[in-house]
DNA sequence: AAAGTCCACAACCGCGGTTGT
DNA sequence: TACAACCGCGGTTGTGGACTT
């Protein structure tokens, strides 16, 4: 059962009481993950308020299809948001704003809700921290010429170790690679259907089920809706970085081309070093404060700026000053 | 060890747009 | 054409775990 009634608040609340009293609201039990995607998979997505009442869920339409989109779909997605994928939501915010859901096409695999958290609890974490607004120029330009060349050069440097350790340990590459071994975490009721291999993003054509027998409901998995979202921190970004040529290839896929306007920001404008770039107007006061979460180090983010990019950062100001 | 605080994330809510009757 | 139902998006909140005192 559905909103009814748009556009006035109190018609819709009524209507929810009334009609649906015995509506369940709050963290999804495992029975009823287990019941949406059994249904799911028998009779397919959409419809989601008739999807509910078929199936038995005591939730709204709204309810089923938001867990199922941003939770159980088996290409979702789980896990440490990647350098590349943080200089994809830096790129693609500065572009279109708090548009999630279409910032989300470019991320395989992540949802629009994941972003979105990401930018709250992150990025708009250390603006306050600026003590600017998220939305200003001076952030805007922060953002731009510093942590995301910084990302970029991160991203370079990652890739040159990896490249390195390819050579000496091709082996242990390849078996790494062909059992799927990254740092993320997936879907607990499915085998990802997306795999990350040299951090590219391969989306399988179907979903594999990872258990053999949900119809019986016979889940030895030891889960909870709760426990589910451990480990999912985008603090710790260990090895799961890709070439930068390989970054490229993202924006060379996206859903629609006409989105891409390499005129206006382009890659080639991240992979530029940051010296000499720095915009005007910018309170490096308040960037080089040591309480500023991105100099103190803490999560990934935040480790862009250590000690190594606070000297940078002073030399960069005594020599603008000369 | 306990209490308090912070933080990340899942889930909910309201609203605008779309579709069907 | 008008209305109702539904869908999807963005903003907000509640909660549990991690961290600090």
């Amino acid at each position: 059962m559905d909103v009814k009634g748009r556009g006035s608040a109190s018609p819709t609340l009524q209507a929810d009481v009334v009609d649906d009293l015995d509506l369940r609201r709050g963290p999804w039990t495992v029975d009823e993950d287990l019941t949406l995607i059994n249904y799911i998979t028998t009779h397919g997505e959409g419809r989601w308020n008739s999807l509910a009442r078929s199936a038995g869920l005591k939730r709204t339409g709204k309810s089923c299809r938001l867990r199922w989109l941003n939770y159980l779909r088996p290409d979702v997605r789980r896990g440490n948001i990647t350098l590349e994928e943080q200089l994809l939501i830096l790129e693609l915010h500065s572009r279109w704003g708090n548009r999630w859901s279409k910032i989300a096409q470019f991320l395989p695999g992540r949802t629009d809700n994941e972003i979105k958290n990401y930018w709250r609890t992150r990025v708009q974490k250390h603006a306050k921290q600026l003590k600017c607004d998220v939305n200003s120029k001076q952030f805007k330009d922060t953002m731009r010429y510093l942590w995301m060349p910084r990302l970029v050069e991160r991203i370079q440097a990652a890739a040159a170790t990896a490249a390195t350790a390819t050579t000496t340990a091709s082996s242990q590459t390849l078996s790494a690679a062909t059992t799927g071994t990254t740092n993320s975490t997936y879907n607990p009721y499915y085998n990802n259907n997306m795999e990350v291999e040299n951090g590219n993003m391969l989306m399988n054509p179907a979903p594999i089920m990872n258990n053999n027998d949900f119809g019986g409901s016979q889940v030895t998995q030891s889960y909870t809706p709760e426990n589910s979202s451990t480990g999912a921190s985008s603090d710790s970004f260990g090895t799961q970085v890709s070439p930068v040529s390989e970054l490229t290839d993202i924006y060379s896929t996206v859903p629609n081309q006409d989105y891409y306007q390499p005129s206006q920001i382009s890659y080639s404008d991240c992979i530029t070093s940051p010296s000499g770039l720095y915009p005007q107007g910018l309170d490096y006061t308040q960037v080089m404060e040591p309480s500023n979460p991105w100099i103190q180090g803490g999560d990934t983010l935040d480790n862009l700026w250590n000690v190594e990019n606070m000297m940078f950062l002073q030399q960069q100001l005594n020599s603008d000053s000369m």
